[in-house]
DNA sequence: ATAAATACATAAGAAAATTATGCATAAATA
DNA sequence: TATTTATGCATAATTTTCTTATGTATTTAT
């Protein structure tokens, strides 16, 4: 990400995909995650970043296990059951929002 | 949309491309429209709208123009000279980001 | 007649970020 | 070896950006 937050609203079903395709992961190691994937494009502050996942695991939608790495502490999350219910629907509403998204940026390629 | 707002962030260059590819249009007409470009899925509210549209005249954004249509008032946007160079800035943001979440959101399929 | 659609506007509140700060260890670099 | 950068967590204050609710008024459909 450069400036304007694009990606407002997107953070949360971003984790949440990320969480499924990879099983268990540490926030520090999602922030790398996301911006190699996204070739430096979308970089997650840790300000939003941890107070989300910690409102996640609140409503039981992932839970958290903390490991040590040698002297330095890492916080591993994982979807729960509910969780994985949770993500099928916000996965089915990202590929709505982003074909949405195509029909409007793109009118003429866009299929729908 | 139906409720999480993961549109959050993108109404203001969703405005922006409408009216690169529009011309001039009032309002009330650009819910309408991305209503149904969308079939029903991205609905603007109008206490989102108007706010933002007040903001880009007063940012020299885009400018209105007011008309009677009837008994009815119509307020008519245009872009400046000025919103038409923000509005490419914008839309080469809004590529990435949608280039973004393609990688995160179809890993496979995602052309990079 | 009444409700829904058209057309604008604004205010209060909530949601979801940014920015700044803090702590601590490990690795790289000047 | 001193300092910066990277790793790894956390939280508070603030800002951005919506949602929800409300208001006014005309036109069309039921």
């Amino acid at each position: 990400m450069k400036k304007s937050s694009l990606y407002k609203g997107c953070l949360e079903p971003i984790l949440l995909r990320l969480l499924k395709d990879n099983g268990r992961m540490y926030g520090y190691q999602m922030t790398q995650m996301v911006k190699d994937i996204t070739k430096g494009e979308l970089n997650i502050t840790e300000g939003a970043l941890y107070p989300l996942l910690h409102k996640l695991e609140e409503q039981g939608i992932v839970e958290a296990v903390t490991e040590m790495n040698g002297n330095r502490m890492r916080k591993y999350y994982s979807l729960t059951k509910a969780g994985k219910k949770q993500t099928s629907v916000a996965m089915e509403e990202m590929k709505a929002f982003m074909q949405s998204l195509e029909f409007i940026v793109n009118p003429k390629t866009a299929i729908g």
